[in-house]
RNA sequence: GGAGAGAUGGCCGAGUUGGCUGAAGGCGCUCGCCUGCUAAGCGAGUGUAGGGUUAAAAGCCCUACCGAGGGUUCGAAUCCCUCUCUCUCCGCCA
């Protein structure tokens, strides 16, 4: 647990981070090139190279200024002290100070430049990460279960829920409009029975710590994060607000610790955190209209850890294996893959997919997504740790992963449950947050 | 929404007739000494980031940072402006 943690207060959010950004890709130029080429994104390394080398040409001159300035401004105090005239060298440093100005006004120029560069350069994918294209070059790494036999063509989950009178579209687009749900009934118990499932499980087995955090963010966690400023058209935003709908608790969660040094002691740190989500599913238009897969709000139940740099690809794994977890105690088949270098998110190094059946629509679909950040989301949100007994800081390593998107839990849970009669047996595990009950009867048999 | 108060180092808390204060003092913490345990006592140290020096590190030098941004000034924690946040009272409200 963490307990009374400084909060660093004298930075203006990535300021003194930006830094660190800089020197690696500096030094690592081509390594930096040649992995970003990897996942799609062409660096530019001539413009990189020629704004750094301003910067760094202007940075020590501005430096040696204000070291005069700082000593002949000593000397102008001492000479008043003992009565004698400082005019000549106080005009002398109107001059100076006026230089300084200039550079100043110069290197702020030379970080406006940089700044959008640096912000929209992807993580770095782990070399463990296969070289793809795109999806088609995810390895599956493991599954578990299998497919349900069944002695009937299988429906897809939104016929499922509406015949049994748990899910209401039609209603749902008259409130908002298309790619919301209306829940009714057992569907929105069903809903609500799983959201606690698995958060118990997380508490309770896994030795996560529950949060509730706002719902909406503002801009500087979205940077942080890495939302922003690439991803604004995913996001909904509140009109003359600088608050955004989170996209994920990931946000939230992950900027608790925003501007903070945290102590070697409190690491790892687990969070668990119920949220509703919101995205604008901007450029996916015509994609899954139909059913509970790709809505403006769905609820998840989010993983987040952060951890020491040494440990965080163990960490990654029971973070998966948390995750998996779920899906095991509901009986639900599923394989995980990872996630190739083409196919890996903006800030990721590193992403396993979790993809559970669905007989309905007979595919794989995605419905928990773990990811190591590395030191991306901490340098960008600037997020440290002091380890006992050395100066300085490091930056933390981040994790999350869903664990699980409650939405689709519920689809996989339609679909791989029902039953010939149209009824959906619950699985036993998740009854005693239903009540009892062993299964959502169809209206038929009533 | 109206009226006030405030934001300083890990914490508490000085510093507001601008100058030698990166920042008194206390607490905490670290190391050493002392005391046959515990407590007390004594001494020293104790922010972060960037740049330079170095083969590296240590060390040393420089710069920046007293909520954030901007301004005045030779010089600002100290003066002015804007913003953010916190607190108190009144009103309103789930």
């Amino acid at each position: 647990m963490v307990k009374d943690l400084p909060i660093s207060k004298q930075r203006n959010s990535y300021r003194g981070s930006f830094m660190l950004d800089l020197k690696f890709i500096r030094n690592h130029l081509d390594a930096v090139k040649t992995s970003l080429r990897n996942r799609g994104y062409d660096l530019d390394i001539s413009a990189f190279e020629s704004i750094d080398r301003k910067r760094r040409e202007i940075l020590p001159v501005l430096e040696n200024l204000r070291h005069r300035r700082n000593k002949v401004s000593e000397e102008i105090a001492r000479m008043k002290r003992e009565g004698q005239d400082a005019t000549p060298l106080i005009s002398e440093m109107k001059k100076v100070s006026q230089e300084i100005k200039e550079k100043e006004a110069a290197l702020s120029e030379i970080d406006e430049q940089l700044k959008p560069i640096l912000m929209v350069i992807p993580n770095i994918p782990h070399d463990s990460v296969p070289v793809g294209r795109d999806e088609t070059s995810n390895p599956v790494i493991r599954t578990w279960g299998r497919q349900p036999e069944m002695q009937f063509e299988p429906l897809p989950h939104w016929e499922i829920g509406e015949k049994l009178g748990i899910l209401d579209f039609a209603r749902a687009s008259k409130i908002a409009g298309t790619r919301f749900a209306l829940y009714k009934g057992l569907g929105a118990k069903l809903e609500r029975a799983l959201i606690s499932f698995m958060l118990d499980i997380h508490i309770n087995e896994h030795g996560y710590t529950e949060v509730l955090p706002p719902f909406m963010v503002n801009s500087a966690c979205m940077t942080g994060t890495g939302q922003l400023p690439k991803f604004k058209e995913d996001l909904f935003k509140i009109e003359g607000w600088d608050f955004y709908l989170i996209p994920t608790a990931e946000v939230p969660v992950t900027n608790i610790h925003r501007e903070e040094t945290l102590k070697e002691d409190d690491l790892p740190i687990y969070y668990v955190s119920y949220t509703p989500c919101f995205r604008s599913e901007a450029g996916s238009y015509g994609k899954d209209t139909r059913g509970l897969i790709r809505q403006h709000q769905f609820n998840k139940v989010e993983l987040v850890k952060f951890c020491k740099p040494e440990n965080s690809y163990e960490e990654l794994e029971s973070l998966t294996r948390n995750a998996e977890e779920i899906l095991r105690r509901l009986g639900l088949h599923y394989r995980v893959v990872t996630l190739c270098t083409g196919d890996l998110g903006f800030s990721a190094a590193k992403t396993y997919d979790l993809e559970v059946w669905l007989p309905g629509q007979k595919l794989y679909r995605e419905i928990s997504s773990c990811s190591n950040f590395e030191d991306f989301q901490a340098r960008r949100a600037g997020i440290r740790f002091k380890r006992k007994g050395s100066s300085g800081t490091e930056l933390v390593h981040t994790l999350n992963g869903s664990g699980l998107a409650v939405g689709r839990t519920v689809v996989a849970l339609l679909e791989n449950y029902q039953q010939q009669d149209g009824s959906v047996v619950i699985p036993e595990a998740l009854r005693p947050y239903m009540a009892g009950i062993e299964s959502i009867p169809s209206p038929l048999q009533e």
